[in-house]
DNA sequence: CGGCATCCTTTTGGATACTG
DNA sequence: CAGTATCCAAAAGGATGCCG
């Protein structure tokens, strides 16, 4: 039985809420560490130290943050094989490959017109003084 | 004269340098409140206060920062009319236009697998109590 | 009306230490 | 190896007051 019925009158297309649960779901999966995991990830099941080591920048702590809110999401499974010492794989689940797209494309957005943005970027500057 | 001689060489596809500019604009883009202020911009001009009733929950000095940054990258337009008092028009301009789609794939992501990503969070809390 | 500047609170995130 | 817990610094964000 799939019908939850929600509550959707504070996600009229114009008016969004803060109750709005796409909104918030959107809020989740739109950060920078989100986005950039799924894209490791869409190449493969990766361990957590991997992980961290191409995400530059990322503590140990937010990376772990990232991976329980996804996780929690649905968006990507943790397995646990046991050996020693224990080691932990992380991968997309089916409804992590379904994400993928809509993220290639903005991030293929980016880019695509990265040049215009930064013509854009200069020309602010330059009339902000 | 559009070749700006990029240095890609923190853009490898699986290593996410903090330098790498596309993850900086894909950070830039990636918040809700540009989300939402695009969106509504998507139905025509509104000016600030109409964008700020529409966006529950904003603070006025975060949508002044939101349109700022999108302004800065190009993405919408700012036309002040010249009444008592002043009025100022945003807009989208060609540039938020062609990134629209990317968003609203997503976007509409969220709302087709809501019931899925509830379910895995009742499933994710239930196991860890 | 459409802001900017300031202050102050809240949230986020890094560093470090410790555990199974 | 893969975390959690704690502490502390930095950044984000709200409230208020003022201006063209």
């Amino acid at each position: 039985m799939e019908d939850q019925s929600h509550d959707y009158s504070s996600c009229a297309a114009e008016q969004f809420s803060v109750d709005c649960p796409h909104r918030v779901l959107f809020g989740e999966l739109s950060d920078k560490w989100s986005m950039m995991v799924l894209t490791v990830l869409a190449n493969g099941p990766t361990r957590f130290n991997a992980l961290k080591r191409r995400l530059e920048g990322i503590s140990q702590k937010s990376l772990s943050q990232t991976l329980r809110k996804l996780e929690r999401n649905g968006i990507i499974t943790r397995e646990v094989v046991d050996t020693a010492p224990v080691a932990v794989q992380y991968d997309l689940s089916p409804l992590g490959h379904s994400v993928l797209p809509p993220f290639r494309a903005l991030y293929q957005w980016t880019k695509e017109n990265l040049d215009q943005v930064e013509a854009a970027r200069s020309s602010y500057d330059t009339r902000a003084g």
